[in-house]
DNA sequence: TGTTAATGGTTGATTTTGTAACTAACAAGA
DNA sequence: TCTTGTTAGTTACAAAATCAACCATTAACA
């Protein structure tokens, strides 16, 4: 007879939803860390820049939810690393609009090309009417 | 004319699983945090003792799949606050057995209660078949 | 035994993140 | 023009996570 009155760690959202997270994330993170140096916050600037095409640090914030010293930091290191350049809005000195290098592309192809495969692989787990309804419900959950 | 085959970062599993458990995690985060000063690991580690009883903090990080010096610091700081107390095995004084003091059990069921509460609340966005795959992916995404 | 390996857990150094306070630039209204 | 407020982005410091090295204890086995 236990206390928990049917609680199960393992179905809270939020619990599983990282589980689901860290395990998911694990294999995409061994190729950027291991051929890039790269972390987290870095691939995800790098993907904003490599998909969108140029924008401020600003928009990167918006659209990834980041906040902004991570982002600030992570365009740092990949400035140092030669992936990103940097150019003043002369009309608005506050913004600066960030762009890849050609280095930066390719390492923005390169990794594209991986995680490509690697949603391909997770993705081939599940039914297509199942991968409908998770997108979906993940999309809502994370409120985008 | 763009350059990136169809890909789309909010599509992107590893991508999209982050972003709906970090969200999913604010609000509960808040609570632990606002009303025990618990962090992630803590309340982690306070759960696995109040749902499956005595413990050691090897088998809290097969449980959890968090790194034992993770657990190891949880614990300490949860045994500073007097939320659990830790008895040596004597056939094996390697070991340590964890319990919850009456303090750590009432935070345990305090935190529960919220939990239980705010998954049904993240939960009502859905229908039982979607509840259902939804799990059932993330478990399979978690390898759990 | 005695030696070596493995296990449970902790510690210290380094890296990364989070929070707040801070520039510098622009905007709005008196 | 002179506040006062807002915005984009950075920095300093504290908090937390990571990684490797480390004890103490037990296991394996010559």
């Amino acid at each position: 007879m236990d206390n928990n009155e049917g609680f199960e760690l393992q179905d809270f959202l939020p619990y599983l939803l990282n589980q689901a997270a860290e395990e998911s994330s694990l294999a995409f993170q061994k190729v950027y860390k291991d051929r890039y140096g790269m972390l987290r916050t870095e691939w995800r600037v790098l993907f904003h820049l490599g998909i969108y095409g140029r924008m401020t640090a600003k928009e990167i914030g918006r659209r990834s939810k980041m906040h902004k010293t991570k982002i600030s930091r992570a365009v740092a290191r990949l400035q140092d690393r030669r992936f990103l350049t940097r150019t003043r809005d002369e009309s608005d000195r506050r913004l600066e609009y960030l762009d890849l290098t050609n280095q930066g592309e390719a390492a923005y192809h390169d990794l594209r090309k991986v995680a490509t495969g690697y949603d391909a692989r997770l993705s081939g787990d599940f039914s297509d009417e199942e991968l409908y309804i998770l997108r979906n419900a993940l999309r809502k959950l994370a409120r985008m």
